[in-house]
This record gives structure tokens, C-alpha cells and sequence, in this order.
DNA sequence: ATCTGAAGTCTGGTATATCAGATCCCACAC
DNA sequence: GTGTGGGATCTGATATACCAGACTTCAGAT
């Protein structure tokens, strides 16, 4: 048993590192081809090759493969056996993408607003509180870090640990484009209304509304999205 | 160009055969593993070695790490880096499973409604009238087979790639454990019945009906897996 | 000119070797 | 007895080697 911080010679004792925190080849290689994908840089069907890939990333093939592994699935790429792997992302695909995040928040919204105690509500109401006075303000950044803050916040109280890993994968546009969508005053209006509408909703024990809610942010922000990085739409 | 099978010698060509089909030694150690954890054959937390994993399929570790890597992009296990990988699977897990699932059938249900064309519907309906005839002759085989086609087809109907990828990685019971579940008449007729509404309510266009039968068949099926697998029961 | 197929090349799949972090164990000091 | 630390050992992470299936090319046959 490691000794208690209180009555130790620091005051302040160093945190345990979260072993999910070190960095290894294969997880670099899968973060960077992930976001090289979901960025477009590659055509949908496009071939790629692991020793070249190896090669440009100056590793050995191995961990090459172990991220391919993931990103396959995932449902980024596609491996057609001793043929290779194939890039699979385009447009629909991120729609798709979008749909899928949608179904999958807007369950565990359900289950967070059927699950979540009064603490963690408050807590849920003070971001919410908390976006309000950024978006007045327009502080992008901390729009974009409490907007994490109040989805992970949801996810920790639905108590649903697959579902907010499966979710995980489905979080695909990055802090950058997340700030270019945070540029428009219009958005960031809309986007605080249905985040103080959901979380009233989830406090509220509502869970229907909840989820109703929740999809609707997502698919609406989704299509947001959309429309900045492929300059389109579509009906849903 | 491969000649047109118009004309030539053979009336009837071969079908060409999907890539996907060939089987690796990776995919045999991922499918196995998989199989193996679903069905309880490991512990909540128990630790693997991918040494002992390989020797025992009686290959090298190559192809069990790249099927370990799977595994933990599905969730079933957890990569600790330089530490190793724990099993991550218990009665709650596969409750998330079965609450995946239902979120992602009833959106691509609400989609196949949308999208779904006259002919493709009337095959729609008449799978559903095979199953009608299926329940009252017993016939398990027959059901189970069926079953498979019903939800095939209506992926396809939705027109989603992606989605019914998704949904394939939450399908965890096997044909084994569908068979012990359609032993009860009741059981097979209360399939039936959501089935032939399911059916109906994409055939006539209704999405959110189609929507909510489809979740609330996901989630009465999976308690009845659950009851038969776990011996339990929950409040969803 | 077109088709066939055999040889060469490319590339993914698997096996093996090596390195280094993590864990375990025990001797030694206090 | 307790606790510290050095080293042995285990094991995952990475690199390398090798094999075999898939694709390409081109010569020879028709």
C-alpha cells in the first residue's frame, strides 16, 4: 500500500499516470493515418501499402499492421485478404458516421437522465452555466473544452462504459475544425440552446425528451459539419 | 474483359468469389477469441498472454497480436501498453451490447423506411410470410436462417454501409444460443409478431414506428439472451 | 492482332529474434 | 520486522526474415 498524502514529507503527492496515457508506435501510427483519413487525405479506394507506410514513418512494418488492424476495424479502411487494405471514407461515410454517433448519445442521454443523482445533475447544470457565459463571451476554447466536458460528463452518468468507448470511435472531427465551427456566432447560439436543453432534460429525469434532444444536436452539428468540410448537403 | 457468360459455353458462370471469404490465421484467432469471450469462457479482468495464446492455436504471436488488436478495437478487450491485455467482458458489457445494437437497428430501421423501394419491400414482406410459416411448423433452422435474412435485408434497404458494419461487431449471440432461444414457442411467437410489425411499418413508409418496434424487439430479445446466458434480469 | 500462360516482381501474412518496460524475489540494511 | 533496492525473469513492443498468393509482363502460339 502506497502511504497516505497526508502526514508525508510532500504535501503534494504526484498523481498515478493513467497507463492509457503512454504513447507507443502503433498507437501514434493509428491516431495520425486516422486523422490523415478522416482529414481526406486519402481517395475513397485507394490502395495502401505497409512498407511504405513503414517506410515514411520510419518503423518496422509490425505496428504498421497493428493500426491497420484497427483502423479496419473501425470501418476507416478495409482489408481484402493477402490484397491488401483499401481506404473506405468518403462523404456518406461520415454521414453515416454522424448517424451512428446520434443513435449511440442519444441512448446513453436516455439512460444518463434515468441514472444520473442530484450531484452529478448539478454538476451538468454548472457547465451548462458555464456555456453560456463562454458563448456570450465567445471564448472559443473554452467552448470547445466544455463541450467535451458536458458529453463525457453525460457519458459518466448513464454509467455505460462500452457505449461511451463506442462513441469514442465515432468522434471524429478534432479541435480545429471544432473551432471553425465555433467561429459562426449563429451556431454557437443554437448549439447552447440544445446543450441547456438537454441537460434540463436529463436533470429533469426526462428521458425521452433526453434523447430526442440529443439526437437532434448531434445530427444538426453533424450536418454543420458537413457542410464546412465537404461543402454540401443532404437529407438525413 | 472476361467474356459475357451470354453465348458462352457454360449457361450457368461461376460466381466470382468475394475476397472477404478467404480465411487467415488472424481472423481464425480473432473469431475464436471472440467466440470464446462472449461466451464466458473468460473472467471480467483476467489477464491474456499472447505467448501461451499462440502456442496453443500453435502459431506464432504475430497474428494473435494483430487479433488482440481487433478484440480491443471492439471493446471486448483492453490494452494496458507494455502491461498487456484483460479480458473486458461481463453481463453488463453485453447489456451495452445488446443497447448498441438496439440504438443502431432502430436508426438504420428509420432509414430502410425512408429509402425503401416497392420491390424490395414486397421481398420485405414475403421473408416476413416465410417466418410466419417457419413459427407455426416449428421449424428452427428455417427461423434462424430467416431471421439472418430479415435484418440483412433490411440493411440494405437503409442503404448503409457503415452502419451495418457497425451493427455486425454488436451481433454476439451465435447460432447455437438463437436455437436454445427459439425453442420457446412463445418466445418464437413474439418474434413473430415483431417481426411482421417491423416488417409493416417499413414496408408502408412509417420511420419512427419502425424506429421504435425495431429497438423495442432488440431490447426483448436481448433480455431473453440475457436470461438464458446470465440467468438474470434488469431494468433497462 | 489476340489470347494464353509461364516467369518475375510485388506485397501481405506469418514466423522468429531482439529490445526494454514491468513485475517478482530475495538479500541486506535499519 | 520492515522497508529498500538490485537483479532475475516475464512479457509486450518492435524489427527483421521468409514464404506464398496476387499481379504484371512478355514471349510464344493461334
Amino acid at each position: 500500500m502506497i502511504p497516505e498524502p497526508t502526514g508525508s514529507p510532500r504535501s503534494e503527492a504526484f498523481a498515478k499516470i493513467d497507463p492509457k496515457f503512454q504513447m507507443t508506435v502503433r498507437d501514434h501510427v493509428h491516431r495520425t493515418l486516422r486523422a490523415a483519413i478522416l482529414a481526406g487525405r486519402f481517395a475513397t479506394g485507394e490502395k495502401v501499402n505497409e512498407r511504405s507506410l513503414a517506410e515514411q514513418f520510419g518503423v518496422s512494418t509490425t505496428p504498421v499492421k497493428e493500426a491497420l488492424r484497427q483502423l479496419e476495424t473501425e470501418g476507416l479502411v478495409e482489408a481484402l485478404p493477402r490484397r491488401g487494405v483499401i481506404i473506405r471514407f468518403d462523404m456518406s461515410w461520415a454521414e453515416e458516421m454522424i448517424l451512428a454517433r446520434a443513435a449511440l448519445e442519444s441512448m446513453i442521454a436516455h439512460l444518463a437522465a434515468k441514472r444520473i443523482g442530484k450531484p452529478a445533475g448539478a454538476e451538468l447544470t454548472a457547465i451548462a452555466d458555464l456555456m453560456a457565459k463562454a458563448t456570450l463571451s465567445a471564448d472559443a476554447d473554452s467552448l470547445i473544452s466544455l463541450n467535451e466536458q458536458f458529453h463525457e460528463h453525460i457519458h459518466r452518468s448513464s454509467r455505460c462504459g462500452y457505449l461511451a468507448k463506442l462513441i469514442e470511435r465515432q468522434q471524429f472531427y478534432d479541435a480545429s475544425i471544432r473551432r471553425v465551427i465555433h467561429m459562426d456566432p449563429a451556431e454557437r447560439q443554437k448549439a447552447l440552446e440544445e446543450h441547456t436543453a438537454i441537460a434540463k432534460a436529463i436533470v429533469t429525469g426526462d428521458a425521452d425528451l433526453a434523447e430526442r434532444q440529443m439526437r437532434n444536436h448531434v445530427v444538426r452539428s453533424g450536418e454543420t459539419y458537413l457542410n464546412i468540410v465537404f461543402g454540401n448537403k443532404k437529407d438525413i
